[in-house]
DNA sequence: GCAGGCTATATCTAACTGATATAGATCTCA
DNA sequence: TGAGATCTATATCAGTTAGATATAGCCTGC
């Protein structure tokens, strides 16, 4: 029988990948998901310790365990020689494309089910997230400019903040233009009303 | 103890909608997301069915086989009053945080670890899969004002297609300044090189 | 002295993806 | 006419991800 097919398999990779950063800890990894990747990533400890385990049975990485005084027991983790060729050689790899699922977009596309205020609740609050997104954006991105040494990956991570600011700036200005919309279709639907046409539903 | 805490289930009520659409079979479901929702939604087989049988178990929908003279069997699902008002009730929810995982992001954050080329590639072959994706918008958009009835969800429908639109667009100028950058970044590293500076890791 | 929050590891279930299996019908084109 | 491809249609499995929860020691403030 033919091989079984590659999946994604993402969460081993970025786990990888911030091992190379020299991240040790899954804690460690989890927090730093949150707080600097959050705008692309996202990542579970019910992947990362799993994977950090399984990455030591495959020799990629190796793992020692600290005990210090009255802290509590962690394990360090390490990225091996081989752990980095893999790395590099996913990098290299297309992307596969990836599954679309805007919760959003498809309420909005069955949004004749429900009254335009709603709709309008709807895009409105999403306008509000997008605008946090963005402040959040830009504190990483002053943290990343600001005081310490300018770390070697750096300029990348400034590329994918550039990505998610075009992107929620974007999103902004569809939000302004689908809010008109809204009122718009709402303004015609009680002039119908008025008028004392049929329903065209 | 508590009652357990809800999942996002968006499956669910993506059949849910698709059913008050009035598609009837799972088979074209799947078409429909396909080449309809491909921008912002995605489903699968292995969801569309269990779920489909699930929503009969609940009530909200129902079942009657159908087989016609020298064709297989096939199952019409037709959604009931109560699968409409569960629907309407998750239509009027503020959409849950979703996550985030953009593995384009993901490798370019991690860009340090490979060549300049290797980079490029990556946002050059994004940009194409952009362009794509616009002109498979358009064919949706124009498919939609064309010949048949206007559909009642036809409106909601174009704002979703504005929205792939104007990320398209983000992405595309984004890709633009992402390949200016790398190329700089390239540039400066042959400098240093030339000039015997240490490297920066 | 204890409530709340942080560090840290670990695990479970529900949800989801992508692939595969099956089978009759219809299309294709040689 | 017949072999092979594609389409309609249902079904299920294994691998992967999301999100919640359990545990426990330490630190901080009140």
């Amino acid at each position: 029988m033919p091989p079984p097919k590659r999946r994604r398999r993402g969460s081993r990779y970025a786990v990888l990948g911030m091992l190379s950063m020299g991240l040790k800890t899954g804690y460690a990894m989890k927090k730093h998901v949150e707080g600097n990747l959050g705008h692309y990533w996202s990542e579970s400890y019910g992947q990362i310790y799993p994977i950090l385990r399984q990455l030591v049975d495959e020799g990629l990485a190796t793992c020692t365990e600290e005990r210090r005084k009255g802290k509590p027991m962690r394990n360090l983790y390490s990225i091996t020689p081989s752990g980095r060729k893999e790395l590099r050689e996913w990098l290299a790899m297309p992307p596969e494309p990836q599954p679309q699922r805007s919760e959003i977009l498809l309420k909005l596309s069955l949004g004749n089910r429900v009254s335009s205020e709603t709709c309008q609740k709807l895009i409105r609050d999403y306008r509000q997230q997008c605008e946090q997104d963005l402040a959040y954006l830009d504190d990483i991105a002053s943290a990343l400019r600001g005081p310490g040494a300018q770390h070697r990956d750096q300029p990348y991570w400034l590329m994918t903040l550039h990505h998610g600011r075009a992107i929620r700036e974007a999103e902004l200005a569809w939000c302004g233009q689908t809010l008109a919309h809204l009122r718009r279709l709402a303004t015609q639907k009680k002039q119908w009303k008025k008028e004392g046409g049929a329903s065209d539903g």
